[in-house]
DNA sequence: TTGAAAGCGCTAACAC
DNA sequence: GTGTTAGCGCTTTCAA
């Protein structure tokens, strides 16, 4: 590997001459000719910058973490995205964790947080809102935004419309007519799933609906927390005839609980899903989702750790551009008259 | 952040004692006692080693780089923890990327592997073999393998048993009664296609039975390309009674393509895929599948390359314990007698 | 406009 | 057993 001395004896100049132009230093005063010369040399020589040497002098790494709670799954699919096209722009590299990782004390933690790797994080806690405290730390030190987790507006966050994502599932769902709807949610101890337990009883409200509470869960986000909840709902002899699940994996999982009870969806219940993902356009039947704006999410928590690392103050970001879109596919349906026996 | 010197000044002895212990050399002949100091002073320091000062001076960053095609593939999930399980023990750190990131000439590719941020590469190419001419020169620098992609026993390779995957999965349809059994495949410039597509002929062939042609396709992996091939399968005159799916995406496509086609999966068509993943699981009808090493596939990779960091030769791997194993799900059954008109 | 030199935190060769 | 010291590659004052 060349060095910026090599490139400098190449080019018959001094190393800090060579620093100097090869970072391209705004307030660089070097001749055209010098500067050429050792433009040519670099890249005669395809000098690349060590990052460990930069990064030893000037105590950044130019590296940002994103942790989210599951590597594939597919809704983080344009967060990371999203992060990484922000990051590019700005010279950055994304290294990617998991949440499991970071548990408190776990040995992954210190070596990615605790030892100069990366500038800031940017960090998902999905159902471990404890990590938080994992990396209070780290918080001190270095810009942390959570995405889309703690209550919105709170410094340092990132957060989506996941309100108005339900209420719009929601609102759907009555329009075709449905009154008794169930709500599938998220753990308790996860903030969006207050956020979208809301949205979907202030779009019941408004409706003049009644929420019945034997219609509700809050399992879980994974498929086979789905799954539980869709036994627990459709088992009753109340059943709803429609279900807004809060996350699109959990829909999966309602679905195929569904088969197995014999319940047909569309036919016997409808059911939509927030988030959307390959999975939703390959089930069958095909879901009707909420689609919300995890890209942009991805690129404006970057830009604000980004600011961040360079000194600015902290500030809470609310994206809301572009809002939740519904996207119908074949899930739900009309409300059909009930069965008369 | 506490360095070296602040720890040595606390415990009143000199740095290089200091990294002595703390670096926990073999060969290090300290005193109890100031061993003990040391390690007191450390904790109270909370000292952690900085990672650029480390890796500038020993040339060594203790980062990999695992590259796959799809962050976001279920498949990955247990290669991913492979790899991080045995990096772990080593007191490495795993960086995650995408391949299509590391397209020759890709900005992204520069700084991941030519800034001496990764002591070497674990990459799976997926339909990309190209990418593999974009890492030949960090290749000639530092340890790379390859994962399940060029042919078997290639210098720097990791293998899995393909073709035998493919057997235990034609097998399976065999057993069934299946005679008239259709093949999905990847794209032929992906290797471990022809692998794939060799293990279904020499099953086919082993029980005499005769393979044909226009029941084989090759678009690829993805759910979509399995729309495709399903499209094509199931439309002509001579359809086949079962499908062997050489990847549980594509299988997620073709099932979703044959209730479309008013072809119901198992009565009409068993499907068999391989790789397992909660996808599968949660399909419908779920997905009997055959489920490959990709776990032990990880650590054996991880455990090859940090063998050649530090300086042993390079070796083949072929992962086959635990063979790949079949996992009945209701996706395949029994080949009933043909319809009468 | 250019160069010399210090020093970021760490390891290891060498000296005591 | 322990300390001194050089130097990894880079940026950035300061001086010329």
């Amino acid at each position: 590997m060349a060095t910026l001395s090599d490139v400098a004896a190449r080019a018959g100049v001094s190393v800090s001459a060579v620093s100097r132009v090869l970072s391209d230093a705004p307030e660089t005063r070097v001749s055209d000719e010098t500067r050429e010369r050792i433009k040519r040399a670099a890249r005669e020589l395809d000098y690349r910058p060590n990052s460990a040497g930069r990064a030893l002098r000037s105590a950044r790494s130019n590296v940002v973490a994103l942790v989210v709670p599951d590597l594939m799954n597919a809704i983080f699919i344009e967060l990371v995205r999203g992060v990484e096209d922000a990051a590019i722009q700005h010279d950055y590299l994304v290294l990617m964790g998991r949440t499991e990782d970071i548990e408190p004390g776990d040995e992954r933690a210190r070596k990615l947080l605790g030892e100069g790797r990366v500038d800031a994080l940017l960090l998902q806690p999905g159902d471990r809102p404890h990590v938080v405290d994992a990396i209070a730390g780290f918080a001190q030190t270095k810009p942390v935004v959570i995405l889309n987790s703690v209550e919105a507006n709170a410094p340092g966050s990132a957060t989506m419309p996941d309100e108005a994502g339900a209420r719009t599932a929601v609102r759907h769902l009555i329009e075709l007519g449905h009154e008794k709807i169930g709500f599938v949610g998220g753990v308790p101890e996860n903030p969006t799933n207050a956020r979208r337990a809301s949205g979907f009883r202030s779009e019941m409200a408004a409706a003049g609906l009644e929420v019945d509470e034997h219609l509700t869960t809050d399992f879980g986000y994974t498929p086979d927390e789905g799954v539980r909840a869709a036994e627990q709902l459709l088992s009753g002899d109340r059943r709803p005839t429609a279900i807004f699940v809060a996350n699109v994996n959990a829909a999966i999982g309602v679905l195929s609980a569904a088969r197995r009870l014999g319940v047909s969806v569309p036919e016997d219940l409808s059911v939509v899903a927030l988030h959307d993902s390959w999975t939703a356009e390959n089930s069958w039947p095909p879901l009707t989702t909420v689609k919300m704006p995890w890209y942009e999410l991805g690129q404006r928590a970057f830009d604000e750790v980004y600011r961040r690392i360079r000194g600015e103050t902290p500030t809470s970001i609310v994206v809301d551009d572009p809002a939740p879109r519904l996207i119908v596919r074949e899930s739900t349906a009309r409300l059909r008259a009930p069965r008369q026996p």
